[in-house]
DNA sequence: TGAGTTAATGATCGATTACTCAACAACTTT
DNA sequence: AAAGTTGTTGAGTAATCGATCATTAACTCA
């Protein structure tokens, strides 16, 4: 019975996500997303309701593929807190590619839609939440693995990580130099790894010379 | 000769900067404008010249009360360093007022702006590297007074206390708690101060127990 | 093949957007 | 008080906004 839809819709689902991401909420017009998703404005409608619906949807998948990658990321890491550092390194690297998508999308969301779009604000704060959790996850493990003490705070160590995320893809956003980001990507690694317990090389015996910590 | 104008240029700039800065440049309307300012369209574009015109306007008002406010409390410290970390327990103590208002103006200009208004976005980049060197002239007179080592890269730490601020107030947004926005203050703050040299009470013997560091 | 069902279309909706301008008001100067 | 100058006004501009819906196209099943 029926006709079945033409359309794929976890593509247009992601043509929605890069659009919303590098445009935001507001400046994003529905000549845009007819454009981008390829679809006539009643095909849009028939299948993602509204356009604030369809910003919900393209969230959602953009966390959901953000968390995917980060576990991917930790599970072929040598250790957690290894891989927690390697995954600050990670941005560096993928630098130059789109201007617009070097900002975490849920800050931008946050940022565009807290006084004028509750609902999504509201939505993109649980998201920030899951994805915190998932960083708390990591440095459970770590802890667990006995590279952390067991008074560690690992809820704050992952506020203070996706901190630390956001502030490094600010900077990339700003387009400082490569190796500019580089450097400070190594800095803020190694922060990270200085948490390390018990590190034949990394004794527990450091300077501030930095911001954070660097080892001596 | 001529009739005088009726409205306050200053007024109006700063009731445009507010609206601005809780709404962001694309939501914010001209009907907005006219409600915020108290004038008439045509007085709006006789005054202002358009939108993206009075945004600028709005945007230098920001800065250059900012870099103001943060001279003015630097001059009023017991010493640069001091004045540094406190500067940043300041956003803990200025917390639930205006909720749009927590996040940097300039930040948000630029997450906002940088894909769609390029020439909104240029200049917020400029406003930036001008907090940044008021904040890098405030680690210089550290240097000049012995409160850092003769080694010390301020223009790096500038960046990273505008990071470490960034990172703050994107917590203050998010609306944690009040205690734990003080004490994520507090341990922000404290890292600064780990970089004072020859501190009678805190000897550069550190361990890591959080992200930053922490005296013991 | 024809009946039934649903996706796709795009002209069109009223509302809102940033912006303009001719008419008027208020002030200064002569 | 008259002339001259400039600020203020708000109805109105064309364009665009998000959203709708009658119509058509494309498929499945009997």
């Amino acid at each position: 019975m029926s006709r079945p839809a033409k359309f794929d819709r976890d593509e247009a689902l992601q043509a929605a996500m890069l659009i919303f991401w590098e445009k935001g909420y507001h400046a994003t017009s529905l000549k845009d997303l007819e454009c981008a998703l390829k679809m006539k404005p009643g095909s849009i409608y028939s299948a993602f309701c509204n356009k604030e619906n369809l910003y919900l949807l393209a969230l959602g998948l953009y966390v959901q593929r953000s968390i995917n990658r980060f576990r991917a990321h930790m599970e072929q890491a040598n250790s957690p807190l290894t891989g927690l550092a390697e995954y600050i390194r990670g941005f560096a690297r993928l630098a130059p590619e789109d201007v617009a998508c070097q900002v975490c999308m849920l800050t931008k969301t946050l940022v565009d839609a807290t006084s004028t779009e509750p609902k999504i604000a509201d939505q993109a704060k649980i998201h920030l939440g899951h994805i915190r959790q998932a960083f708390a996850d990591a440095f459970e493990r770590a802890k667990a693995e006995g590279e952390l003490p067991d008074h560690a705070d690992c809820t704050h160590l992952a506020r203070r990580f996706q901190g630390t995320i956001a502030a490094l893809r600010f900077e990339l956003h700003l387009g400082i130099e490569q190796t500019d980001i580089a450097a400070l990507a190594e800095e803020l690694a190694g922060d990270v790894e200085t948490l390390r317990l018990n590190a034949p090389d990394h004794p527990h015996l450091i300077t501030a010379t930095s911001f954070g910590v660097t080892p001596t």
